[in-house]
DNA sequence: GATGAATGAGCGTTCATTCAT
DNA sequence: CATGAATGAACGCTCATTCAT
């Protein structure tokens, strides 16, 4: 907390005017990035379009999102392997699907349509999404480099875990 | 530090004289902690069995060495994500191949032989293992139950991912 | 102070134009306290009454005051434990003998008459009130319930300490 | 807390391994100030001799005491002032008559020889003790300087107002 | 070699007060 | 005259590490 106050320039009680508490700032600024990532995500995104197309498009936005906002993404992981997050994720999956839950649509659309192998919405998530995560924070410690033909092969290969 | 020692039955400044501090402790375990799960997999393992059994043979043992060691996954994971475990996958992965890591021999045979698709050997870890921790996460927390049935899928999944 | 001006409707600074800072505010409430207690006291108080029945009637009436109003005791005495209240005693004892002090007077009259016991008045004050704070304080507490039968005796045993 | 450790010589985590928290440590250091006050009370007390001239011993004790303890006396009283006060007397009053409570017993005693007013045991108290805390702190203030003499009278004032 | 008391920088948080608007 | 955002010293407490015994 004090560091954040000094970086932004502001005395150290100052924050608790705009955050109830550490807890309520960090799940704010998760919800805040979160909402940048779907909104990235959204762009150019077509539900019409076949399972397959919407994967490929939402797995390489992604992918590319978090490569060019390193930042961004090491605080979503960060926030995903704390307590914090474990308490979020526990609530999005046993509580109702929200209207922003693109994935979930999907992959219940593709299990529908008999496109995507059928197993349980988590297992699923984890098939698509293990990946990507673990090669975007290797991309960032620079394990590897990710370029455009990469991101593509490496979608591809995703996809061809989940589809039936 | 003090509850280790507690837990030890210790002083709290024995540890010192066993360990130089916090940091070479935390690394010892794991290093501990990861030659375990290596012997673990290495039950059973042939290398002389083709790629593809021998990638569900170790699969499988990850997972359910993870889901029946949840305190075992719940450290290598935490490790994973620090600053430590960083520092660590940076060595391993310039490195020079040591002796232990079966995976990246697997894999590396895997490509020679065509039968995995040609993507950098980190990529590939990532399609592999990426699904695998997220389920065992999942597992643990109980946002999915693994039992052998969907174990044995899920690898199966990931198998489709890396085969060419 | 912040909690003061949301109850007041009124923002942060906004106190700071009517009191100079939290010991002003502080010791102008508790005379506005002092005074309401004090227009209480005179109520059906005729200093022309004997020496006896007028305590009787001035304990009576601390001692109900005390329990209908217990947020007013609860600050009389906080203040009164506080270095504020130490403040204000001091210069009342040795100051000179204000208007409103009906206690000194009729102490004093009570001892000039031999009817009250010839000790220092800060004595005489323990004596009478010391009791009376204690049982107001242990009633709002619970541990008393001081119905009028009780008060009524109260105040005669404070009495027999009191008389010669 | 920081004071504390500052008068002590000590640094601040060290008082953390003696006492858990502020409130233990303020609750102990209580206990150790009565238990000292108890001894003090104890010494020349005959539970054999008459109930007024136990009363008379006790008082004497207890002011001189607080007069010559002012240090003890002031936590004494604060402590009875604060939350963590009204719960201790809250048990003591309510709970089992322990051992140490000899002005009780004394009460009790009192009440069932016909010697002491028939009121509740909190009345009671608040008339013998009430006026002694007054006075003890009016004396340590240099409200009034409580001589031998006026020890005695004080002491033989509150006699007069519980005796029956 | 083992101990555990001591350390002190650092943590998250509060709150009386100020001052530009 | 009123506002309320900003302040920063102070609070109670933690914990990895040291060092005299």
């Amino acid at each position: 907390m004090a560091m954040i106050a000094d970086k932004a320039g502001v005395g150290a009680g100052t924050i608790y005017r705009y955050f109830e508490n550490k807890e309520v700032l960090i799940n704010e600024l998760y919800q805040e990035l979160e909402q940048r990532l779907y909104a990235y995500l959204m762009q150019g995104y077509y539900p019409d379009k076949p399972i397959r197309e919407r994967f490929i498009h939402l797995g390489t936005a992604i992918l590319r999102y978090c490569i060019s906002n390193p930042l961004d993404f090491r605080y979503l992981e960060q926030f995903h392997n704390s307590p914090y997050g474990v308490v979020h994720r526990r609530d999005k999956i046993f509580g109702e699907a929200d209207e922003q839950d693109v994935y979930r649509e999907l992959f219940e659309e593709g299990v529908a349509q008999q496109v995507i192998k059928e197993l349980p919405l988590v297992v699923l998530f984890a098939l698509a999404f293990g990946p990507l995560i673990t090669v975007a924070r290797d991309h960032i410690l620079g394990f590897v480099i990710m370029d455009e033909a990469l991101i593509g092969l490496t979608i591809a290969a995703c996809w061809d875990g989940l589809k039936r």
